[in-house]
DNA sequence: GTCGTGAATTTTGAATTCAAAATACAGTAT
DNA sequence: ATACTGTATTTTGAATTCAAAATTCACGAC
């Protein structure tokens, strides 16, 4: 029998506003979706439940139900009896994946032009100026950073759940590719021109211009990923 | 893809070929979702793991992983330590669900004039005489069965595997908000109509007209499930 | 009579246990 | 020596058990 000397703390942080406690699984989720995104897991591995659980020091329930989560996101596969293994980032999905992305950001400048107000056009340019002193400074960490929550500012502000879903979804691979693909980001000038005419298309509320200005940005993107994965 | 609904006992029939059998979530997962489109399960309602284990028959851990999955699909709410809910068909997220699929099928459009072949097409242009067989005799379920079949076929002759998962789940929405709205199906005849259009155009291979048609014909179908939910 | 507090019950979250399937290994026969 | 078969070990799938959280209900105070 195994020393079970350590006990979960159950009475730490209950102190002032646990509005809602997060199930076990879904902290195992995240972990795990970090170490998928960042290579830790190997790419066609299969997946040791027993280690991981030692190393979560959780039991297999929440494991698996977490891995369940990851397999919906696309991260990991489940075999049936036969356990579960990181998927290979695949060059011709990551293709089918920026095919649509294109379309949704499409759609998401059309709804913008429309439905974004003064002020949040203002909070976004205001984002994209903070943006761009990273960028002046060399900050990859915090330029890549303000760039994702531009993005998910942009999609938010579109106004449609169903497609702020999607994105964030789709996003997750992307970023997984990007990884995979070990992005050196020297696409950051012309990114950061890119997002330029983003933000003066929305401006303008510029319906047309502001959905090719989105699309072209992701295209752009998409042809860059796909081009870091070929010289991998 | 067939849709047959052959009961299959878990432990039975393991002589000749059980390619793969598959876990026992999934097929509960299955059940349940049936369950929840055909609103067996009301909107709204609080599940009791304990009655659906019994009515299944197995114990809550298989359970608990099919409604993780369902919760994933959107169509059970999850909540921390107060168990489950039935998602309620919300008419705004209806709106925005057929927002991004217009999308999503002018998408289907484009690629499809590009990549179909002629036997696929022609393949397209049976399933459509079949239908219409279906229309003429006012066969509703046959009808609708291979409408879906129709819509799935042409999103897998897309050729792009992240679109048809799109397409796929939120298919799935479409159909609970369709039943939601208790669609009585007085569009036949201009849905019909409409999918004459885009076999034509498919035949022709015009990318432009083809995806002008099936966004005109998405957009249509949410307005008449908009207008059905609105009349509730 | 109504509102608030506290115990009892119910229900969920997580761990453990049990069984079945798959894999690895060894031995034997050809 | 190699290939096949049968067994042992490992690993997964599912059930059961245990603990904690929430809901319910009753009692008491104002």
């Amino acid at each position: 029998m195994d020393d079970t000397a350590d006990v979960k703390p159950p009475e730490a942080l209950d102190g002032a506003a646990p509005l809602r406690r997060l199930s076990l699984y879904e902290v195992v989720a995240e972990q795990l979706r970090e170490m998928v995104l960042e290579g830790e897991l190997v790419p066609g591995s299969r997946i040791s439940e027993k280690r991981l659980c030692e190393s979560f020091e959780v039991s297999r329930t929440p494991l698996r139900e977490a891995l369940k989560v990851l397999a919906n996101e696309g991260l990991v596969e489940l075999l049936p009896n036969r356990g579960a293994k990181v998927t290979e980032v695949d060059p011709r999905e990551v293709a089918d994946l920026f095919e649509v992305m294109v379309e949704l950001e499409a759609l998401s400048g059309h709804l913008l032009a429309r439905r974004a107000s003064d002020a949040q056009i203002a909070e976004l340019r205001a984002l994209h100026r903070q943006m761009l002193d990273h960028y002046r400074r060399q900050e990859r960490v915090e330029y890549f950073r303000l760039n994702q929550r531009i993005h998910r500012r942009l999609a938010e502000i579109s106004g449609n759940g169903v497609l702020l879903e999607l994105e964030t979804a789709l996003t997750l691979k992307i970023t997984r590719a990007r990884y995979a693909a070990n992005m050196k980001l020297g696409r950051w000038d012309e990114s950061a021109r890119e997002h330029e005419a983003i933000l003066e298309a929305l401006e303008r509320r510029d319906g047309e211009a502001l959905a090719g200005a989105m699309r072209d940005h992701m295209r752009k993107t998409g042809d860059a990923v796909l081009e870091g994965l070929a010289a991998r």
